[in-house]
DNA sequence: TTAATGCTTGTAAACGCTTTCAGTCGAATT
DNA sequence: AATTCGACTGAAAGCGTTTACAAGCATTAA
């Protein structure tokens, strides 16, 4: 492992026979220096193979072209696709993504964040609506715009951008009660730092209420994002009384494990019971039987994301808010209740 | 968007009352600052919420306690476990991860690392050993430490951490054939840029060769690494002359779409068709039939590249190369083959 | 021809921290 | 009591860029 010495603008300065202003005025603001000039310089720059130094750069700078996002988990590719949003969009414009994950943990997103503060980024991609006080704070100390996805609610004092979550899974509600089903479970996400399980947990209640039925509470349940423990609370649920025709799961993941439960139960679906999820992974149309499930638009939001972020900083004011809806992916793994 | 003036080392020292070289000593080596003196400090930075500049640190240190990442893709959950292995390690060392993507391309692969590079890191995982020579050579002209996993290749004179592609599939191969196959075809993942693919691939023809069966061909086809690909190429086998008894996929999700296929057809697995995967992703034991396949150490790999990415930066040397073997989970989706 | 006007380019001062080096101070040694 | 030594602390020199600001040089207008 030899190191050699690394170039630096002074060596480009030096091979071209310029200032290091100039060099760094060709690098940042090209137009600025005379095209016989830059010329010169960049081919200096490309025959020393000179990279420049970004913390020197930033340091001077104040500008990382950096931004950071705090993600749940890469375990489930629930935010891969946002990911890729805005890694996309980001690219495109030079800009670099440093990725953290928190683990559902808001403690842990402080301590991300703070690194990510550290390190140095322009701008910040949260999920979720939930956050530590003092993360926000943080945040807005140093003026870093950030925004917060995966939800959409204009109540939020913090620009959000994503879907009304529970608007949404009221749109599963409504199908299902369109179809006649009465006795519906869910199988709810933890809502312990994670306002959009919670969202969806309470916005399932409300929706149903507004639909004439009384929800049962008992028939509502929270779960870790686990498709083991998701078998063990279906198993429950089926077992309760009255039993659910339908069951909502918080997401796609959970419903997998209800689905290979019901299998293993030689419960039917959709003929015993429905089931649903939220998310609609790539794997969700590949399931036996095909899930029912809301798409959500997490390409979108990334780009999205990546969009109203630079152009905050560009302009120096807060991001703004933007509404991205679910849409409804109905396949078969939900039908008629049977009579009994 | 209000910035408070950002607090810096000499707001820190001024309170204290010492000196800025003191406020950094106990930032970076308290037991060289007497206890009483360094817990007035500690007590600043607290009151007053002081977070260190990451660049004007690392421009002054050389040193970004920061290690890169260049994964694929982040689309798919085969790196997820992996990444988490490293970030687990490196958060417990105090050090953050900077995680860029390539979409299976070296081109691309070159401009993330040069990216890293710019933006500052001590230390790079790479996945796969083939790689642009740019690539290489760009981190070893900064004497970069390095390593490459996903493959153990004693051959390959960077440092490798991860299995022996050729070997492991060869193990499949052996369980397939010990199952009494003799027709195997396999999907295997496209060998362009990709020499993991390319090792199982070739790994998969010599194993038989040696097991005294002459592999045929045509019925080794590549594919992309997406489900409806694979589902066309399964069919295309299923369609040849002579009919495969068994099927090795180059991945899980190549596997899923074999398996998917195959139940449109209504062709039974692993009754009429053997069929297995590689990576042993959450689903592949929730599929229908679970999936026999190869078990990945991806955390283990991602955990360990940490520890030999640190050590090599502590002691400034090369790092090691360390061969972590995958496992043959054997569930349901092969059998004997059926007598014709 | 001369002064004014634009463009370019160079000089030098930050940027916020780490780290070397020299110096201070009290305790231990003689 | 003088000397030596060690443990701490502070002053100051960078680290590699960016970016006012100043200066130079044509070119154009007067």
């Amino acid at each position: 492992m030899v190191k050699t010495p690394t170039v630096s603008v002074h060596d480009v300065a030096r091979q071209a026979g310029v200032s290091i202003a100039t060099v760094s005025r060709c690098l940042n603001k090209p137009e600025a220096v005379r095209p016989q000039l830059r010329d010169r310089v960049m081919a200096a720059v490309k025959s020393l193979g000179y990279v420049p130094h970004g913390a020197a750069r930033a340091l001077a700078s104040h500008k990382t072209r950096t931004i950071g996002a705090v993600i749940p988990t890469v375990d489930n590719t629930i935010f891969a696709a946002g990911v890729r949003g805005l890694q996309d969009f980001l690219s495109s414009q030079n800009f670099t993504l440093l990725l953290a994950s928190n683990n559902y943990d808001l403690e842990e997103e402080y301590k991300q964040v703070e690194a990510l503060v550290v390190r140095g980024i322009d701008g910040l991609m949260l999920v979720g609506t939930s956050h530590a006080p003092k993360t926000i704070k943080l945040l807005q100390d140093r003026g870093i715009p950030f925004v917060e996805t995966w939800s959409f609610d204009e109540q939020s004092p913090n620009p959000t951008i994503g879907f009304n979550n529970k608007a949404e899974i009221a749109k599963m509600v409504q199908h299902l009660v369109g179809l006649g089903h009465k006795t519906i479970g869910m199988i709810a996400g933890e809502t312990k730092d994670n306002n959009r399980a919670e969202a969806r947990l309470v916005g399932a209640k409300e929706a149903l209420v507004k639909l004439g039925i009384q929800p049962l509470d008992h028939l509502f349940i929270e779960c870790k994002y686990d498709v083991d423990r998701a078998r063990e609370v279906f198993r429950k649920l089926w077992l309760s009384t009255p039993q659910p025709t339908a069951i909502i799961c918080g997401i796609d993941v959970i419903a997998y494990g209800a689905l290979y439960e019901a299998d293993k139960m030689g419960i039917a679906v959709p003929e015993e019971v429905s089931i649903t999820g939220f998310d609609d992974l790539e794997f969700s149309r590949l399931v036996h039987p095909p899930l029912t499930t809301l798409k959500v638009p997490s390409y979108e939001m990334g780009n999205m994301a990546a969009r109203k972020l630079l152009e905050a900083i560009e302009f120096r004011r807060t991001p703004q808010s933007v509404r991205i809806d679910a849409r409804l992916m109905i396949r078969e793994s939900t039908a008629r209740p049977r009579q009994r």
